[in-house]
DNA sequence: GTGGTCTAGACCACA
DNA sequence: GTGGTCTAGACCACG
């Protein structure tokens, strides 16, 4: 089973607890780190591990059943739904962070700035996220 | 007058629509793109033009207002303040995309992607904003 | 605004009251019976009028908000979304019955009907629904 | 013994794997499908031929029983109950289908597809199941 | 044990 | 006014 201590919410976040959970889920089952058929926490041991109400974690589920990426095995739990065939191929994956990336281009082309600028620095942060800022 | 065309609206952001256009505002007027004095649109034309209700508009303006990159002209509306003393430098203002960015960042390490990947859709994406996609 | 009243629940039913909503609604748009941008009564209004709580409207609402067939328009309500460039086809339409009817096939199959037994029925059924049984 | 494989159940289908169990093997005792006195495959048996819980194949069982459609013959296992008398008319076994075939053909007409189209579908689908989608 | 559903009530952000 | 989120607690069906 997965352990539900991979999972965290950050209570400080404007982010709905939900969606952190469906979010932090579904890259992970895209990026295909956990296999098909892997099991989930229950929603009641993951509520209590990250001490939020049963509910907010089986609304998060319920969502990521509806999207295809969770199945739900009765009696059992939550499981990793087996992919419909295919790896997730990276072109589908880069698509999920285009509108992300757009509103950035958007921002950086109201600031001014050069293309070469903002590409150097996204570089940077693609390498080394942790690196302190110069 | 400034262009009411130049501001726009994603209805489908899960971000305010008065806080797009503050932040808007902000940029355009950090990166010096409007000159001092240069008038806005006024609420109700803005409003009319973006087809959202002028109570939007009018609390965008306030908060700008309070922030100090807009002042309020009697009979004139709202016109963009006095340039606090230094036009701001490259640096500072790619500081304002670098949390954006390296939340984009983030998200494209989780789901596996090469670095080159992401900079060239980002490159395509701050070159032509329109392009469709392939 | 869409007539409150033309919503229905059967409290008897084993299906679930949001699903039964969810269905409703999805049938009407599907149909094309309820126009794009066309405004669905309120979450606490339609509660009211069913005599159920707001939440399981409101879970109907965002279950069908995430399909894509409503959509939210902020300080408004949920309004009918725009179709996505084409009216439904019925191909597409047909699909939607495809489960439900081939499940009465494999029924209809283990109790040793006839094929046109069975289809004799479902026209009788399809031209007039209300006809006692012979 | 009646062989495992006749038996299947839908995963994805919301209704209950025991109810699914129940009623195809309802259906078939009361067509004549199997000779009173046949024997059934046992709990162990079945669950593992489809990959369920012992628990839900007795459970089925247990329930046939009671409505006494099957008999527990002690050393043997499960077997087809003797008929109460008759064989049962194509009227009667038709009015098992007849719910289920209403409750589509009212979907069907709320989503306005024409009779001709379902019927044409139904036939398909009663002539071969497992055609593939066109 | 598992998840699902519904209720009741509170608080929040947005327009 | 609108919908969204979260909590708490109850009951149910399924395995």
């Amino acid at each position: 089973m997965i352990d539900p201590r991979l999972f965290s919410i950050a209570t400080g976040s404007p982010e709905p607890i939900y969606r952190q959970l469906v979010e932090q889920v579904r890259r992970r089952v895209l990026a295909g780190q956990w296999a098909a058929g892997a099991g989930l926490p229950s929603v009641r041991e993951l509520a209590q591990a990250l001490a939020i109400n049963p509910m907010t974690v089986s609304k998060a589920y319920s969502l990521l059943e509806a999207e295809g990426l969770l199945a739900r095995q009765r009696g059992i739990g939550m499981v990793v739904a087996e992919a419909p065939g295919q790896p997730p191929p990276a072109a589908e994956r880069l698509a999920l962070v285009r509108p992300a990336l757009a509103r950035v281009a958007e921002q950086a082309r109201e600031l001014g700035l050069a293309p070469h600028e903002v590409l150097t620095l996204l570089s940077e942060l693609m390498e080394d996220p942790d690196e302190p800022r110069p």
